[in-house]
DNA sequence: GCAGGTACTTGACTGAGGTCAAGGAGACCG
DNA sequence: CGGTCTCCTTGACCTCAGTCAAGTACCTGC
């Protein structure tokens, strides 16, 4: 929340750890230049919010380092974290191009570091090279994807199934086989994020979280997942829904 | 359900009269004569399926007239209505794009008369003209935003604002004001289909239909709605978000 | 006509998850 | 050190919507 704080940094698109992750790697170096040219890069801390839904949309962000959530609001003040945004990861592209305002917001959930792209050279880069739109379009597809599905489970499926996939999600990016061959979760999120991805509330994921200790499906200590067999989550998932 | 049946038509696309709301609209005479050599179209009656969840994905559907209902399944067989396709619209092109098979199932509603353009030619043409891709990829961007809403709401809004906001979103294409002022929508959809549009059960769609007769919110007979005061259901909206 | 559908309604019951309220555990700062 | 954050947990309670079961209305085909 501490708008005066941002220090832009200064970063290298030729150079950025993330590039071959983005849809920018499709891009000349020539057309990189441009970009990197363009840009403005920014870093943000924890906490501090790079756009809230409702602004009007310039452009497009850019993670070169660190991790990002992306919420949306209801008008009774009820959040849900809609997914994580990671390095390489374009952000408001979509309300960019549909000429909208943003229609969530994005906040920093470790310190990061992240490139603003203006308009105008998207819109250049576009015209100049087709296969970035190509690429743009698939990304999108995929959030569509993403997007359909978590509609789906949040009106078919009860909350530990929800977490229980939850957990499978995040094992791809934040999970580690541990020496005896059991799975180790160091997850980035706070109880109350976890609980607004799947759109419960806090006390709920409390509760959850207790019932799988319980259940010795996984064991929990601050941030840090311990989950013994994998398949007891997938279980998890069958489970709810054969009934 | 009647595999058989589907009747081969001939139509152009020339003198398609949907063609203006399609993406298809940027393409030369030259290009959109490549879609009109190459397509397939069938009729389909109610409740025939143009492709199924799973199914491979060999190109993409276009709506010349009809109606169309886009339906996902979970593991346990509980179904919701994802969205409606009306004449103009491309279905399929995400799993096309993306280069996955199907992931969610595609129904007439009403007979209709789709057209399948095969993937080779889609290919062509994105690669020929670079605004078809634009223009798919505004429409991904389109449908993203009415996915995330979606989730937020299914998450956060009690079942009589879920539904009082369906009908608003229906109205925009199903409602007529009648000559006192009073809205009224002559829908398409069965109560099975409402229901499984804002993810509830039949039963529960039945008791919040007599529960929007009770507080005089709106009136049904069939599938025709009179609603005399639109504010009404706009209040119903914003007053379970206040709690 | 009747049998067999499917769509819809209704009632009684249940339970998952939200709400409210209180208290604990750290972290940070004076 | 105590004070005040925020995050998290717990318990008691309640309500909304799902489930189960039965019944009605309206098709279509025989």
């Amino acid at each position: 929340m501490n708008d005066g704080d941002k220090s832009a940094t200064s970063v290298n698109c030729f150079t950025c750890q993330a590039r071959g992750r983005t849809e920018w790697c499709v891009l000349t170096d020539e057309e990189l230049a441009l970009v990197d040219q363009g840009k403005v890069c920014r870093q943000y801390l924890p906490g501090d919010v790079i756009f809230h839904e409702g602004d009007e949309c310039h452009g497009v962000h850019c993670i070169e380092s660190g991790l990002v959530g992306i919420r949306k609001m209801d008008a009774g003040g009820k959040e849900i974290l809609l997914r994580l945004s990671h390095p390489g990861d374009t952000m408001g592209y979509r309300s960019f191009l549909a000429g909208n305002d943003h229609n969530n917001s994005a906040e920093a959930l470790e310190q990061s570091v992240i490139c603003f792209v203006s308009g105008a050279t998207v819109r250049s880069l576009l015209k100049k090279n087709p296969t970035l739109g190509l690429r743009f379009l698939k990304h999108a597809a995929r959030d569509l994807d993403d997007a359909e599905e978590k509609v789906l489970q949040s009106t078919t499926l009860p909350v530990r199934a929800r977490f229980a996939h939850l957990l499978l999600v995040l094992k791809d990016r934040y999970g580690v086989t541990g020496e005896d061959g059991a799975l180790v979760l160091e997850l980035p999120l706070s109880r109350q994020d976890m609980a607004a991805m799947i759109g419960i509330r806090p006390e709920s994921m409390s509760r959850t979280i207790r019932s799988f200790e319980e259940d010795d499906i996984a064991h929990f200590s601050g941030r840090r997942v311990h989950v013994a067999r994998i398949d007891d989550l997938i279980r998890e998932l069958e489970h709810s829904a054969e009934l």
